[in-house]
DNA sequence: AAATTTGTTCGAATATTTTGAACCACAAGC
DNA sequence: GCTTGTGGTTCAAAATATTCGAACAAATTT
């Protein structure tokens, strides 16, 4: 056959395997191929660049730094490839094949799996992906295209542009303290110069691009970081740390005891507005049945009532 | 095997062939395969994507709209894998496999041709692409990529940056004419109202991204537009159209009487200054090589001495 | 020192792609 | 209207590519 491109994508999913897995064995696996098939994969590869893209002095192969060159490019164009297909999926049904969905962590999962649900029931063909983002991560998968849709995201859309936000409803925030925590007995209001003795438990921006945002803390207040609001809320019931949690995700724990409101110079709750938003330009039917259910459940008061 | 990519370059080769050739058969041809295989890959391709990429209605296949925009950014895919592995190969070997040069149309080729003769005895497994530019097409094939270095541009390099320039030499332009033109009979110096109402010949500039540059034209004058100097100057000489051509390019037709310099109120010639420009990340052997042997000639007085 | 892991080799088996011939449908030329 | 040529498809056979499974050598871990 004539005129090759030199490398094919599937060589590059191999690559991508074995850099992610550490070895040509754990990536076999994951690919569900014995190892002599990925030896034999990166064998040709190899052959047709021309290139050598392991070092395999030693019993562990190691990425020379060509190899490694080939890795980092060969996965922007993966990352094109797979857009490229999903754009021409789109075109040919009106359908998106896969819609993926950045969850804000305060959205209550039960309502997005609701809607999920009665999507399948509508197109059951369409591939949905779930992704959780903390505070600023929901806006920053959506403007780099790692998500088409957000679902939860708060404060300031990035001034980038190019989406479409409306709101979804009002989250309250409640400042909480374990019972057994110092500052369960102390007199309210709690002032921000007592607050700041003790940590504070904040869970980490999930965003990859834009720069993290960080909500409730002190200047000079120690910080304890979690990976999401639930493991938060498990860390501030052990006594680890105080900090502000939506009511609506601690209001059984309240009634059990578990947790404690304390009223703050700041008041006892703050409200802050959730949007949902999307890719201006993106254009299927998926989407528009997402935005319609997501205005009908903004009109109806949202999700976040207590 | 488990996951694909959906679709493959080599699919995307085919689709690229086919469309560029107007048929599945004259892809065929160019691709020195039968055209069942044509088929074949075309059916593979549309089957893993789960879309129609041709309308068979009439007995030739004509593109979907799917299908046109999987042409299109199928065809980004294969420049950006193009880059990919050009850029491994020259990571892995110092040496580029590919140097692609812009040459502006002011530049003798012979002396681009003497340059790559040497180079070839030095790194005879490089290969070299030349392509022609007019006026601003040589900026513009580095900036967007066409092109690793770029032999005579002239004129101001565009404001977007990343390339590096060092001077090559000047050239001479002289306003030249047919001699039975009714403007060589015109005491000297013409003034600009008196070529105004003359025909210009113009080369096309051959920018794909940048706005394209006209030169040496004046407000209100027709023109006659040509692919690029070698036709201007056939052209000027048949008597066409009037305009500047570079001395050295016309010393020939200028002793044969063929054409005649005439002294305009601009003064009888002006000088340009001539560029060699390079895409100041870009690193490897073959670009270092060129950049010390046009570093040379700039020293020795350039190429453009008639 | 023994056991385990990693990656390679190689023949056999399986999967994919290509070829070549035949066919059908449409277009062009007479 | 008939004949010829072109375009694309089908399908069995052939060729090529990829995977598997077993064995092996070398390095690492226990």
């Amino acid at each position: 056959m004539n005129h090759k491109p030199g490398i094919s994508l599937d060589a590059l999913l191999v690559l991508d395997a074995i850099a992610r897995r550490g070895s040509f064995a754990a990536a076999a696996e994951e690919l569900h191929r014995v190892p002599s098939s990925v030896t034999y994969a990166i064998h040709k590869l190899e052959e047709s660049l021309g290139v050598t893209l392991f070092d395999r002095r030693g019993h562990r192969a190691r990425l020379t730094a060509a190899g490694k060159a080939l890795l980092r490019d060969g996965r922007d164009l993966l990352t094109m490839a797979d857009g490229v297909v999903r754009n021409v999926q789109r075109i040919a049904t009106g359908w998106e094949a896969e819609l993926r969905i950045a969850v804000g962590d305060l959205v209550p999962y039960e309502k997005v799996l609701d809607l999920c649900t009665a999507f399948y029931r509508v197109a059951p063909d369409t591939r949905l992906r779930l992704s959780t983002e903390v505070l600023g991560g929901a806006w920053d998968a959506l403007v780099t295209g790692r998500a088409d849709l957000a679902i939860g995201a708060t404060g300031e859309g990035p001034p980038s542009g190019g989406y479409t936000l409306r709101p979804l409803g009002e989250v309250e925030f409640v400042f909480v303290v374990a019972p057994h925590h110092p500052l369960a007995d102390a007199p309210e209001p709690l002032t921000h110069d007592l607050i700041r003795r003790y940590r504070a438990v904040a869970a980490a921006d999930s965003s990859r691009g834009l720069p993290p945002r960080t909500v409730g803390l002190l200047p000079g207040q120690n910080v304890f970081t979690v990976p999401d609001l639930n493991i938060k809320r498990q860390a501030q019931k052990r006594g680890l740390g105080v900090g502000y949690l939506p009511r609506h995700l601690v209001a059984g724990d309240i009634a059990a005891g578990e947790l404690v409101v304390k009223a703050t110079e700041d008041g006892s709750s703050t409200r802050h507005t959730i949007y949902y938003a999307w890719r201006t330009r993106h254009q299927g039917e998926a989407l528009l049945w997402f935005k319609e259910q997501l205005a009908n459940a903004g009109r109806r008061g949202g999700w976040f009532s207590s």
